[in-house]
DNA sequence: CTGTTAGCGCATTCAT
DNA sequence: ATGAATGCGCTAACAG
């Protein structure tokens, strides 16, 4: 690979030339950049970013951290973001955190090893203590520190939805199926708004959250409806969910929306690869993607950024409900 | 940030002997690595990666070239390609071409750029003529040169092994929906399987491709079934074809599997959202990713590489057959 | 307008 | 065993 060097060289002019034809910085005669252009074609010069950004003493590459890249919701995510950053310039790195708090830190870390600019991150980790201020963070769906710009769809208004909805469909028996609610996420604003709805009509309902992540979501999905067999509506805390929720049903005979009615969250795409189209509350999910890549570069350019995004939801009627 | 020479004045060494210590190379003093690390420690120093790749001249980051992350194929693929890399010591950059030839080009300038040190691609277009032989490129289900390393499943046993299940279920009128052919790539050996197989039973079969890439994938299938409508056993491409196909067989009121029977390629993860459960023939993916990463390391480091990976593939019964 | 030079943070000789 | 000096490829400041 050719220098810079080489190609002052070959041009018979100085590197600073070279690198302010380059850069379209400063003056440069016609005739002088002609002379270079030429240079840099023979040589197929490209401009080391290694060097540049040391002097920089940035990175235009941005880290996204999730659980896994292999989730439909993250992926479409994660190509929107990078749709965006791309368009700026910026790359997108990826690393699947797969819940660990270490691989979390070890990313951060390429923040001060300059190896990224800045980092998009889906946990559910208690990194608050880890983080310092004024870290060029975005966080999805989680608010750490008043400092920290974050994003979600607009949970709240979401689990509001689904509860009306379930009541205007003629349902009686309510129910929340939740997660694993052990770190305090925007997520629990579903749950908040499913119960605020409700209350404010005292209408009673249940709910069925775990405290310890379990590995066989089947047997969760057991369990919760072993103990509350009488629901005739359900919403779910997530698509996924709400689909095994659903081939729960179907396996012990129950037949949706017939018997039950089921509300998912989330909209996950499905490139027709279901059957039963889940009726679900939306996140615009490209939208989300969208605004987070363009946080994250405002934040390394150091530009005005928004603290929060609160985006809204729509509720899509599928043939679950 | 502080650097390596404010490490060096704190422990009152030159920065040579930091490098050592930070390192591990050459001879350091006990008493002398101590010091160092203490000091280290009090500032919270972080070699700064970008300068360890300017004097090394290489990048820790593979890139990935895919037409979207947002497919559930690719982005169980990138998950795997993922782990792999980041267990010793690499980051995976991800790049959605969307098909675009000009944005593929551009990651390969990255390589000269010394921004990623190799690439793992997964391409349809006709980039032979802009690559150079010898760059550090694993491509998959792509044979582009004879010195490029590929990964593949075994695509030809794969068409074989539909053909044979399809038959062995009675199917008497077979048929093949495939895709957009337009350029040479492994995923024609699917065709070419399921064709010898039946060829050399004298077994006779429709076959249905389109040469130009439709956007309305719903009117492609129903171009398809118009055209052939009489089959009972199809093998469609990839299962997301398979499962478009079966949609409409049920929206038509024909019945999967005992009006015509469907096999798929790819065996995709649906995480339960998917009621019919499809037949189809499954590929390794995480081990093709797993094969993909350590493959680019190794041309990167210089190491033997296998020149090609063939891997098996498994029918997995479903209930579509 | 352009050539020269210093220095970004680090690894690597080379004396000592 | 270790400190000083040199240079990786580039940009920015400065002199002309």
């Amino acid at each position: 690979m050719s220098s810079i060097r080489d190609v002052a060289k070959l041009a018979g002019v100085g590197v600073g030339t070279v690198s302010r034809v380059t850069n379209n910085s400063g003056y440069v005669a016609e005739q002088t950049r002609k002379k270079v252009e030429a240079a840099i074609k023979e040589l197929g010069y490209e401009p080391n970013e290694m060097a540049k950004s040391l002097i920089a003493n940035n990175s235009k590459i941005i880290a996204l951290i999730l659980p896994t890249i292999h989730h439909p919701l993250f992926s479409k995510f994660a190509y929107h973001v990078e749709q965006v950053l791309n368009a700026n310039g910026y790359k997108l790195l990826i690393c699947n955190s797969n819940f660990e708090v270490e691989k979390e830190l070890e990313y951060i870390k390429l923040l001060n090893k300059k190896v990224i600019g800045g980092i998009i991150f889906i946990t559910n980790s208690n990194i608050n203590d880890y983080l310092s201020e004024n870290l060029p963070i975005v966080t999805i769906d989680r608010h750490l520190s008043n400092e920290m710009i974050y994003i979600s769809s607009d949970n709240y208004a979401g689990g509001r939805q689904a509860a009306k909805h379930l009541l205007s469909k003629g349902c009686s028996n309510l129910g929340f199926l939740g997660g694993f609610p052990n770190v305090e996420t925007e997520v629990h604003k579903r749950k908040q708004g499913f119960n605020d709805f409700l209350t404010d009509k005292n209408i009673p309902y249940t709910s069925f959250e775990e405290e310890d992540v379990i590995e066989d979501f089947d047997k969760y999905i057991e369990q919760f409806w072993n103990k509350h067999s009488s629901l005739d509506g359900v919403f779910a805390v997530t698509d996924i969910l709400a689909y095994k929720l659903i081939n729960y049903l179907h396996s012990i005979g129950k037949k949706v929306p017939e018997d039950v009615k089921v509300v998912g969250y989330d909209g996950i795409d499905l490139f027709d690869i279901s059957q039963t189209k889940l009726t679900t509350i939306v996140q615009p999910i490209d939208i989300m993607g969208e605004a987070a890549a363009e946080s994250v570069m405002n934040i390394v350019e150091k530009k005005k950024v928004k603290h929060k995004y609160i985006l809204p939801v729509e509720l899509r009627q599928g043939e679950s409900t």
